[in-house]
DNA sequence: TAATATACTGTAAAAATATACAGTATAAAT
DNA sequence: ATTTATACTGTATATTTTTACAGTATATTA
């Protein structure tokens, strides 16, 4: 399959967002007002290098007449691949790409709340809560928890799974494990960064 | 959801048809002649019934504006829907409607292994291998267990989720709770029906 | 028997859309 | 230094498309 120039991507990807949104493809003019371009001619000169080089097909005289044959982010919009973050003792569980040790077909709706990633267990420290060592914890990115729920939180640069409790500055961050100790922090001496909440929990038996 | 009428029924079938066959949709004049209407307001009409009774979305003065919300035909084409079905003390855990209690959207090999349906665990027999009353576990139908499985096993009227041991004629179903005790089942004797084993388990916080 | 819902035909105009043509600008290749 | 490819702007027009309006016909319901 021939090459695509960097615009050429862009116009590409924008027909299947737009058409993944909506339903139905694009027309000339909301490709240009996506991209910024100011004619709809450029638009129209993009699409015809697209379908030159295959990757898509326009029906002429068609309006939105524009079918996609090979999308380039093929594998990304099977994108029903969840990405799995291991809970690392240090640094931040970002979705960076080095930080992914595998994804997992699977719908981010699944649960009642919606997700953003799966964090590996590592640890017993939330056995009597069921959640095992390699567990796999739905995360959703938000601050917005409340006290009782499963939160990961990162502090310094130690990021820990634990039931969350705030009371004024004091800071509670307990284990479902006897043999753990809750963490006590006060938020006037040390800082903690909430980057999510657990929504579900998935296990490969 | 509302009840369609014969023709509202074709407009939709057809809509969907054009939609996969070009990958975008029918402008109100196809329609017509696709099913043999010689007036572009007989589709128009259409249309606007489907929208009212919540079958499609049409963005006005968008040409080939046609979302379809849901299908007719939606249940049987969207298989990312996996049953649930509760584990009822008595009865066999068949797919039959009646049993399933709703379904969630999800992808059949987001564990190692393929699976049938989520089983809704009662009891808490198992809680020691963290398995929890209301948890789902994934069951691949299978009658290949290998003693240490965790399964699915119906005894006469009753269904029930334990790890299999089975030594000759004697099947051992055990559980994972000092409080329950083990079944022990002499095959000579009685029958057990091996329903299918877990291949994971998903829990909604 | 009248009212109502379904199911159209036929026409027309306004709006959306594709698409041709004439340019401009820039960087890389020859 | 000239050509070539990429990447546009700006305008205009023919065509496509939506969509409103005015009717007709038939079966069902009240």
């Amino acid at each position: 399959m021939k090459e695509l120039t960097k615009q050429q991507t862009k116009v590409l990807a924008c027909v299947e967002v737009y058409l993944n949104q909506t339903g139905f493809p694009p027309t000339r003019a909301e490709i240009c007002k996506e991209l910024g371009f100011k004619s709809p001619n450029a638009a129209e000169m993009h699409l015809r290098a697209l379908e030159k080089k295959g990757y898509i097909n326009i029906k002429s005289g068609s309006s939105r007449g524009i079918s996609i044959i090979k999308s380039q982010q093929e594998y990304e919009q099977s994108g029903l691949q969840i990405p799995v973050i291991g809970l690392v003792a240090a640094g931040s569980p970002t979705l960076a790409e080095e930080n992914i040790e595998k994804r997992i077909p699977c719908d981010p709706e699944m649960f009642a709340d919606q997700f953003d990633y799966f964090l590996k267990v590592k640890g017993l420290s939330m056995i009597d809560a069921g959640i095992h060592e390699d567990d796999l914890v739905a995360i959703k990115k938000t601050t917005d928890v409340k006290n009782g729920d499963l939160v990961v939180v990162r502090l310094e640069d130690e990021v820990t799974l634990k039931y969350f409790k705030k009371k004024d500055h004091l800071l509670e961050l307990i284990p479902a494990n006897e043999e753990f100790s809750t963490i006590e922090i006060d938020l006037r001496e040390q800082e903690a960064f909430i980057e999510g909440k657990s929504v579900g929990l998935i296990r490969t038996h």
